[in-house]
RNA sequence: UGGGCUUUCGCCAAAUGGUAAGGCACUGGAUUCUGAUUCCAGCAUUCUGGGGGUUCGAGUCCCUCAAGCCCAGCCA
């Protein structure tokens, strides 16, 4: 029985009291993306978040969309969001939701705060709203329009509505305090004029809501009694009560701001993806090296070990990165278990075994995962020719080195001991083959005869199968730092992607489907791609590679 | 030089005035048919950005200084 105490971070603490004192009957908590763009490892914090909190109290999880700006936004995004949200396995409740289902009731709101003599409509340039605003240290002027009647700008709000002025002539303001420290209290625009047609209304409407008026709105439609956003919005929070009460919601619901989620040395900034896209050197958005949803699913992360690292980075307000090394802990932690561990030789050169007869096959029993027996067995084909990784032999080997070397013996995994008698070199002085012997007694790799420091893994040469695979770096240089102090751009790794095309695997893994995932024994966790694998012939793109301890002496 | 927020080990993060959890990373060592995994040990010995104060007692309260982040879109 574990009676661990876990401390609950500081969100749950204020939903906690809310609870306590009644203020909140039921935890009804959203996400709510603008389609403009893909969803990256930041949203899957915020989603998780979100949507454990629902699960946590019994509640209720909302994905909205909040479309109120259809200069930016499309419905392929829509569809790309909602799949990123389902793959991470947060279920959202009933249908999916928009914030322009209730442009009506926005509008409505609108007149209601016009009523009350709390909005006003103003024929102020762009420029001349800037300049009136003043600025962080000046307070700002009321405009000239700030004192129009009621009935007036009834008038002009539904005339803005009916199409009458073009784009820019008209907004709609809150009247609240110019001189507020707060510049979202200096009398902000709640509705602009826009003839655009929406990706969902269409040309119904030609004015549309500003995000600061919206929201709260959106939030207390939907009954939501948290709306949890990130860290920039707390400015943002005077405003947001100040909407809730003069609109006169029962149930309002309370904004909380938590620290985004940032990754050292990656890359999440749009405009920075959207150039490497542009200039080739990833291949789109779901480009393994990147860290979109997309990218990180094709990579081979599963929804688990998301869940397992936003866990660990926890939430708070305080602002900072999380290494990568711990995002590789999470995968390498998930697949342990799960992923089948089989032979894959990445960097081959070819090993004889000299008494071993011509032209037979045996067939090795292995199981797929030693820690994992409900994961069965497979055979595996032994032959007198195999590949073995070329770093497993060594001519002249330093001190500790337990792989094969003229005169060592090693175990080939799963299968016999073999020593090396012989190897020979082309004329650049690389080795081309290295001629060894097998101890027939030695079968299946289980000998209490002797003990044999080093085991490397094999790939017969007939049997085998050839396929490409992907090794990745950072798509960052590291030593230089993401950005270049001068130009802003990215400082680019050359090395990010390395494509091995004489990659040779045993059989079994021919027959691997897109996102099936594997333990390359030795050199880490790899998944089938889905964008350029074939039927039978996978292209394998490495997740992360398995730690070592293991250095040559310099 | 206005306002808001933040500051606990290299990174993330607990501690809710009672004497600095945990994870990642790292370093040793044991086990091992993956130099993986697992295991065991070490990793802020008066220290919580600095300096004051209150208190029997302060990372927690007060004052003050400093640093970092965010805000002047008819973006979200």
């Amino acid at each position: 029985m574990e009676n661990e105490v876990v401390s609950r971070n500081f969100i749950e603490q204020i939903i906690d009291n809310d609870i306590e004192d009644g203020h909140c009957k039921k935890v009804i908590t959203r996400f709510p993306p603008e389609p403009n763009g893909y969803l990256h490892i930041g949203h899957a914090k915020s989603i998780l978040l979100n949507y454990g909190l629902s699960q946590k109290y019994h509640g209720q999880f909302n994905l909205r969309f909040d479309d109120t700006n259809p200069t930016k936004e499309k419905e392929e995004f829509v569809e790309s969001i909602k799949s990123d949200v389902e793959w991470l396995g947060a279920k959202w409740h009933g249908d999916v939701l928009f914030a322009s289902s209730y442009f009506t009731q926005m509008y409505e709101a609108a007149v209601k705060l016009i009523k009350k003599g709390k909005a006003y409509v103003c024929d102020l340039t762009p420029e001349q709203i800037r300049e009136y605003r003043g600025t962080l240290t000046q307070p700002g002027k009321e405009s000239p329009y700030r004192n129009r009647s009621v009935e007036e700008n009834l008038e002009l709000f539904e005339n803005m509505k009916n199409g009458v002025y073009e784009d820019g002539a008209k907004v709609l303001r809150a009247k609240i305090d110019m001189a507020s420290p707060n510049i979202n209290m200096r009398d902000p625009i709640i509705y602009r004029v826009a003839h655009i047609t929406h990706h969902r209304t269409g040309d119904t409407w030609c004015i549309y809501p500003m995000y600061d008026f919206a929201h709260p709105i959106e939030d207390a439609i939907e009954g939501v009694s948290h709306s949890i956003c990130t860290l920039e919005f707390e400015d943002h929070r005077p405003l947001y009560d100040w909407v809730v009460k003069e609109l006169e919601y029962e149930n309002p619901p309370k904004q909380i701001e938590f620290a985004k989620l940032y990754l050292n040395n990656v890359v999440t900034g749009k405009r920075y993806i959207k150039k490497l896209v542009e200039d080739g050197i990833v291949d789109g958005w779901d480009d393994p090296r990147l860290v979109s949803i997309a990218a990180l699913r094709r990579r081979g992360f599963t929804p688990e070990s998301i869940k397992m690292f936003v866990d660990l980075v926890g939430v708070t307000k305080s602002q900072g990165a999380v290494e990568y090394p711990m995002l590789e802990y999470c995968i390498r932690e998930d697949l342990k278990q799960k992923a089948s561990r089989m032979m894959a030789v990445l960097d081959p050169v070819k090993l004889i075994i000299d008494n071993y007869p011509e032209g037979q096959v045996e067939y090795m029993e292995v199981p797929n995962n030693q820690e994992n027996p409900e994961l069965g067995t497979r055979k595996v084909p032994f032959t007198k020719e195999l590949y073995i990784e070329r770093e497993d032999f060594m001519e002249e080997p330093p001190k500790k080195y337990f792989r094969l070397f003229p005169g060592n013996e090693v175990r080939l995994m799963n299968a016999y001991f073999v020593t090396c008698v012989d190897y020979k070199k082309d004329a650049n002085g690389n080795i081309t083959e290295i001629h060894c012997t097998y101890d027939p007694q030695t079968k299946g790799g289980n000998f209490a005869g002797r003990k044999v420091k080093g085991t490397i893994h094999w790939v017969s040469v007939s049997e085998g199968v050839n396929v490409e695979a992907r090794l990745y770096e950072n798509i960052v240089d590291e030593e230089k730092g993401v950005y270049d102090e001068e130009t802003g751009e990215i400082n680019l790794n050359p090395n990010s992607l390395k494509v091995v095309k004489n990659c040779y695997v045993e059989p079994a893994l021919a027959k691997a489907n897109a996102q099936d995932k594997f333990q390359f024994v030795r050199n880490g966790y790899f998944c089938a791609d889905v964008k350029d694998s074939i039927e039978g012939k996978p292209v394998f793109n490495r997740i992360v590679s398995l730690k070592s301890s293991f250095k040559l002496p310099v």
